[in-house]
RNA sequence: GCGGGCGUGGCGGAACGGCAGACGCAGCGGCCUUAAAAGCCGCAGGUUCGCAAGGACCGUGAGGGUUCGAGUCCCUCCGCCCGCACCA
């Protein structure tokens, strides 16, 4: 007997990849290309593009990627013209940390770390514009990045700094703000510190107001966008001058946002960093100030920022000057401290302590003995409460009435005003005298852009004898040079230095000049790739006006959390300065962003809670015991890693059941948001449901043809299965519209377990229109049942399937009728019928409970159930 | 500490304020098979009454509230996850 006809993904998908790729079947074009058509909206579907790793694709890639693949392929159906791209973040440390530890060039190992990734990626099927692809690293790519520097540079959004920068030893580079965490290197979690460096930064803080509110109308989840606010971090308040007793002409400046509380101040707080700290401290105090600066300066971030440690500091010896009092005012005069818990790059670095109204002033005061004004009285009606915070015993924040005594002879008065009133009322007191103004400041930094490697973009630029030169556009790009070496060389500079002749030039009037040593970040590359995408070839632009205003922004962004702040923010203040140059159409670059969760996986651990490999366990059902002392363990859910040995590797999940299935199961494993366990016991349970579908169309016994008989002709189906399927499409649609990917499956399989049960009740027409619902899903298996079928053309061009609006409504409903709230009965009852009939035939179902009762009211939910409350 | 999210069967998860547990996994029974695998058909939250058909009660982390009706809304608490964390 001949075999049987099954399922076999490992013959039906690499023939339809290859004719996808081979026929260029999901070519975007854009305005002016032949074949464009101009009738059609627009969809730009992007995934974060992948950092390609040595390690190849893991499963939590293809998770997002599905998503937009199902979405693109769904648009695509519904008369959408979808750009649906994809290329690769290839500059930055782990290629080069790589290359080192391999000892190849990173040029290889990133061009073959590139081939593993889009042979990965092509055998799952996704429908990519190949055409389009690059990589950060082509230079036919950072040349433009190169030139968006320059356009930066001209708008003075980049400039040099010499400020303290996060240094990480051990990776041999600087880093920024986003890629330290507590101290330590987001990447490889190696100690960082803070010293003094030339930098280039560019000045992303000039659009920190435009990025905090062209949040508002994105359609970003709430979460993200707190994290951005929070980090961009915009607070308003004041600056106020106090002068410093005994140095005339001496100003601290402090921000505050609190200037109503002044009052109150009965200390300042410098920063050890801060530059007035050596000018004014006195002899005296001299010794100590300089062990506590000291002290600060080879603490690690996180020991400085640790929580609940008691605060530190030093007096200076100094005493300032409170504007709001005359001479004579014994309020006047108060002492200068320095401590650490104040930061020199927010604000002025420098404080105006009122511990009456700030917890952290408080406790300083408390513990150094300093004394606390009180400047509220409260009328709680506690009158303890009241009495303490009045005399300064203890600490109030937020809406509390001022005392009498907060006024000054010249007339500002604050009892009886609210505290906005009484924040404008000392801002404007102060503006009067040239005092202080109101202010307002942002926890964001400038973004530190340069790095100490050799694998990034270098700058276009040049020192020559009269400082800094940006090189001619006609000189891009300014490409690395052949090096054999370029490990860092463990001082803060980049490799670079060590290629000679590269660094050594010549400038725009030929004298002699150096080449910027410097590289640019990782996340340069990425800030406009979206851009790029659009226009890929393009070798005079960018990318040109009209292909960027056709497909931005970007439609549906899916991708981790992870660069919530980094990334995210780069990429949405480059598309600001690139607009306001008038060369970007958009202002914001990506619409819908959505962040799917992480993939995890199950692991093992024993009693004291180390990890057991897979590989030492025994497994019985749920239950895992220790090979070898028989140890009852503990199944845990935790992310992926080789330390725990349940990495799950989408190569093998192809080879075992296909890429339709990897597909299927990712997306059905539960909401895309959520982060969800990999249980491969779940796997077979979709690509059971995938040979059910093959079994509709494709008989086993290959002399039975191609598929069943009663499919090879034109009849009408069973109209029991047409309404399932109507509901199926809708169902369908509308999940994927909202990415319910798991209950668009559900739904899917609901059709499928009917249609089992009658198959031969399934006419041609119906099969095929099923077919066409799957597709985004299982687009392999999709077409090949389509060709089947006799489907015109490719599955992957025909139109979705139109569903009849009368289709989704049944003659007849079954109603709960429910007796004071508990579902006591059913009834059936014709599809729209009124009140009357609806509460007859409940009635009728519920007769024996409502029995000897009085109904007390009827609630009646049409189509849904009718509620009796009875006495 | 502050902000946000989440707690539903043995497991992953469904459920516009209206029949909790769709769908899948694991489980059980049956058909097919010499046997198994595959496949197909069926059962299935818990407790309990009943020979059965079919009932009853309890059930969405805990407690309270709003409502004819709460997994869903409100308050308090517990637990878990994420983000921020001396930012003046």
């Amino acid at each position: 007997m001949a075999e049987k006809q099954t399922y076999d993904p490992a013959t039906i998908e690499p023939k339809w990849q290859q004719f996808w790729a081979e026929h260029k079947v999901f070519a975007a074009k854009n305005p002016g290309e032949p074949g464009f058509d101009a009738r059609k909206p627009k969809f730009y579907a992007l995934d974060m593009f992948p950092y390609p790793s040595a390690a190849g694709l893991h499963v939590g890639h293809p998770e997002g990627y599905t998503a937009t693949d199902i979405v693109s392929r769904f648009k695509r159906a519904k008369g959408f013209n979808v750009l649906h791209p994809m290329g690769w973040d290839a500059f930055g440390l782990p290629a080069e940390q790589y290359a080192i530890q391999t000892n190849t060039h990173p040029a290889i190992t990133t061009e073959r770390n590139i081939g593993t990734f889009r042979r990965q990626l092509q055998r799952l099927g996704f429908s990519y514009d190949w055409d389009r692809e690059f990589a950060t690293s082509d230079p036919a790519y950072f040349r433009w990045t190169q030139w968006i520097f320059k356009k930066l540079h001209e708008r003075g959004l980049a400039y040099e700094s010499n400020a303290p920068v996060w240094w990480c030893e051990e990776l041999g580079t600087v880093l920024s703000n986003d890629e330290v965490v507590g101290g330590r290197s987001e990447r490889g979690n190696h100690p960082c510190e803070r010293r003094p460096l030339r930098q280039w930064v560019l000045k992303i803080t000039d659009y920190a107001e435009r990025l905090l509110t062209e949040l508002d109308p994105l359609d970003w989840s709430e979460s993200l966008k707190t994290m951005q606010r929070e980090w961009i971090g915009r607070s308003e308040g004041a600056e106020i001058d106090f002068d410093v007793e005994g140095h005339a002409g001496t100003k601290i400046r402090v921000f505050t946002t609190r200037p109503d509380t002044l009052f109150g101040a009965s200390f300042m707080v410098l920063s050890p960093e801060h530059p007035l700290v050596a000018k004014i401290t006195t002899p005296a105090c001299r010794a100590a100030i300089d062990d506590y600066v000291r002290m600060a300066a080879g603490k690690s971030e996180l020991e400085r920022t640790e929580l609940a440690k008691d605060k530190t500091g030093v007096f200076t010896g100094a005493y300032a000057l409170n504007p709001l009092f005359g001479e004579g005012d014994p309020r006047q005069r108060i002492p200068v401290w320095i401590a650490d818990y104040v930061i020199v790059s927010y604000g002025t670095g420098a404080i105006m302590a009122v511990p009456a109204g700030d917890e952290r002033d408080f406790e300083f005061a408390t513990r150094f003995g300093l004394p606390v004004p009180g400047i509220f009285a409260p009328e709680t009606g506690d009158a303890e409460h009241d009495a303490a915070v009045a005399a300064g015993r203890k600490c109030v924040a937020g809406e509390v009435p001022y005392a009498a005594h907060c006024r000054t002879a010249d007339g500002l008065a604050l009892a009886g005003k609210s505290k906005v009133a009484a924040v404008t009322a000392v801002i404007d007191w102060l503006r009067a005298r040239g005092r202080g103004e109101a202010k307002t400041t942002f926890k964001m930094r400038d973004w530190l852009f340069s790095r100490q490697r050799y694998w990034g973009e270098p700058f276009p630029v040049l020192h020559t004898e009269d400082g800094v030169e940006l090189m001619a556009d006609e000189a891009l790009p300014v490409t690395l040079p052949q090096m054999a070496d370029f490990k860092p060389g463990g001082q803060p500079e980049s490799p670079l230095i060590r290629a000679r002749e590269w660094v050594a030039t010549k400038d725009s009037k030929g004298r002699p000049a150096q080449r910027e040593i410097n590289t640019m970040p990782g996340a340069a590359g990425s800030s406009w790739y979206f851009l790029r995408f659009c226009d890929p070839k393009n070798e005079r632009e960018f990318c040109s006006k009209a292909a960027s205003d056709y497909w931005l922004p970007v439609d549906l962004y899916v991708g981790g959390t992870e660069h919530a702040v980094g990334h995210l923010l780069y990429s949405r203040f480059w598309t600001k300065v690139l607009h306001d140059l008038g060369l970007v159409r958009v202002n914001e670059p990506f619409f819908k962003l959505y962040n799917q969760g992480m993939i995890q996986s199950f692991a093992w651990q024993d009693g004291r809670g180390a990890i057991v490999m897979p590989t030492d366990v025994r497994e019985d059902g749920d239950a895992g015991f220790h090979k070898d002392t028989g140890e009852a363990l503990t199944k845990i859910i935790t992310k992926m890693s080789k330390r725990y040995g349940n990495v799950v590797n989408p190569d093998d999940v192809v080879g075992e059941y296909g890429a339709d299935t990897l597909r299927l199961y990712e997306m059905y494993m539960g909401p895309l948001a959520d982060s969800k366990p990999w249980n491969p016991k779940d796997v077979p349970g979709v690509h059971r449901f995938l040979g059910r579908v093959w079994r509709l169309c494709v008989p086993e016994d290959p002399a039975a043809g191609a598929q069943h008989t009663w499919l090879r002709q034109d009849r009408a189906g069973d109209p029991a299965l047409e309404k399932l399927l109507q509901r199926c499409i809708h169902k369908v649609e509308g999940d994927v519209e909202r990415l319910a990917f798991n209950t668009a499956i559900a739904a899917m399989m609901i059709f499928v377990n009917e249609a089992t049960g009658r198959m031969d009740g399934l006419s041609r027409d119906q099969l095929r229109r099923f077919v066409q619902v799957l597709a985004p899903f299982a687009p392999h298996l999709a077409e090949e049942l389509w060709q089947r079928l006799g489907g015109q053309g490719l599955l992957a061009y025909a139109n979705w399937p139109l569903v009849d609006p009368q289709a989704l409504v049944d003659d007849e409903v079954e109603i709960a009728v429910q007796v004071l709230g508990k579902v006591r009965g059913r009834a059936v009852v014709p599809t729209g019928a009124g009140n009357d009939v609806l509460l007859a035939a409940a009635r009728a179902a519920v007769a024996a409970q409502l029995e000897g009762k009085t109904i007390v009211k009827e609630i009646v939910v049409p189509g849904k159930l009718v509620n009796f409350v009875v006495k």
